[in-house]
DNA sequence: GTTGCATGCAGTGCATGCAGAGCTCTACGC
DNA sequence: GCGTAGAGCTCTGCATGCACTGCATGCAAC
């Protein structure tokens, strides 16, 4: 199935910036550019405009460029849903459907973060970073809410593709990612909910551009 | 754009039940019943794909049709998404970003609401119940989560089709609504949060099947 | 009687042709 | 020199043709 194909490998062009925010994309480029003819190329695009990832705008589509606004109440959603993985995970672990093992990668996860971010690695970090929350709710194990979160995480991930900041945060990231795990792995649902929410909401706090970051 | 009117339509259907959950849709079919070519079928297919309301089943596509398992993992992610824009409403409210009027309309809402189900209309009253979240979801000012609700009520509205119960609980689903508008009304996130969690999880709880209702 | 294979059919997946809409560039007029 | 109008072109939207896959049905052999 081409279209299938085809809007995995457009999506991952988009993510990794080869079409960035803003850019338009046509059919015919596409088309040429992945190799297909333009019907498998339509049907990606309006997938991918299902997932938040296109928007048209007049003739034709382009990448969704989310201003800081919009990308606020990205997180806002992004914070409630992480809040309830969480908490549904911390569920599972008090009644004891969470592997030992499936915790300790989660562990795991959260070190392999935290020393690639330390060491400039930020490409990497990003994709661990995304991996670990990732990780969460699929231990939460509600495929409807693992769904959302991914789509809001290819938003997120392509309206930030420019800013890969050195974070001065590391360790305060860290330190917030541990308290989740704790809160999870001591079965404690209210406890995992609050610091999923607040990490989140940190987190966009501390992104956020500081009033003169950039204009456009 | 043919395209998009396919899509509405054919969302309408199958939310009307003409398109009962499980039912094969081919796109000669939906083709010549809509009057239109196979091209902006196969994309309308995509994009309700993408929102959840058709998935593939080996050859072609499917209705979705959620379990009770499925379903109870909706509920749960849209008790997260409710408490999240009562929360957000009320802060507007407190913030006095809501005009009389919009709480008025909403007040209205809750009442043609109860009185639709009271007077046994239950094909209006879901309706309007639908319209009574979504408002407030409207005064959360949040698109992301108003797009989020709005995919998970057309999920569950698909899979609830059956099922248009002659509700005992008439008086609690409206007293439990007067409390989300009280607490919104009064500027309080918490209580509204609360309030939505409680009222979705409820309902949820309330039309589960009492174990022997139906299997297949 | 059951199982395995072959054949036919239906329906999807992809490509391409054609028409229409919008944007741009140029030329002409003020 | 600037603004506006017109023409041309590019790109999208839709339709249709063709090939291929997956399934069902029937027949034959064990």
């Amino acid at each position: 199935m081409q279209t299938e194909s085809t809007r995995l490998r457009l999506r991952e062009l988009i993510l990794d910036g080869h079409y960035p925010p803003g850019a338009r994309v046509g059919e015919v480029e596409v088309a040429e550019a992945l190799g297909v003819s333009r019907t498998p190329v339509r049907e990606a695009f309006r997938a991918l405009a299902a997932d938040g990832l296109l928007a048209g705008a007049g003739r034709g589509l382009r990448v969704v460029r989310l201003d800081d606004e919009e990308l606020s109440q990205v997180y806002r959603v992004r914070a409630a849903l992480e809040a309830l993985t969480a908490e549904l995970a911390a569920e599972r672990q008090r009644a004891g459907r969470l592997a030992p093992a499936e915790l300790a990668e989660l562990a795991a996860l959260a070190d392999r973060t935290h020393r690639a971010t330390a060491d400039g690695r930020l490409t990497e970090a990003v994709r661990l970073n995304r991996g670990f929350h990732r990780r969460i709710a699929e231990l939460a194990a509600n495929p409807v809410a693992l769904h959302a979160l991914d789509r809001l995480w290819d938003q997120i991930q392509v309206s930030t593709l420019r800013s890969l900041h050195a974070p001065a945060r590391t360790d305060v990231v860290d330190a917030q990612h541990r308290d989740l795990l704790d809160a999870i792995t001591a079965g404690d649902p209210a406890a995992a909910a609050a610091a999923a929410r607040r990490h989140v909401l940190d987190t966009r706090a501390a992104d956020r551009p500081t009033a003169d970051d950039d204009k456009e």
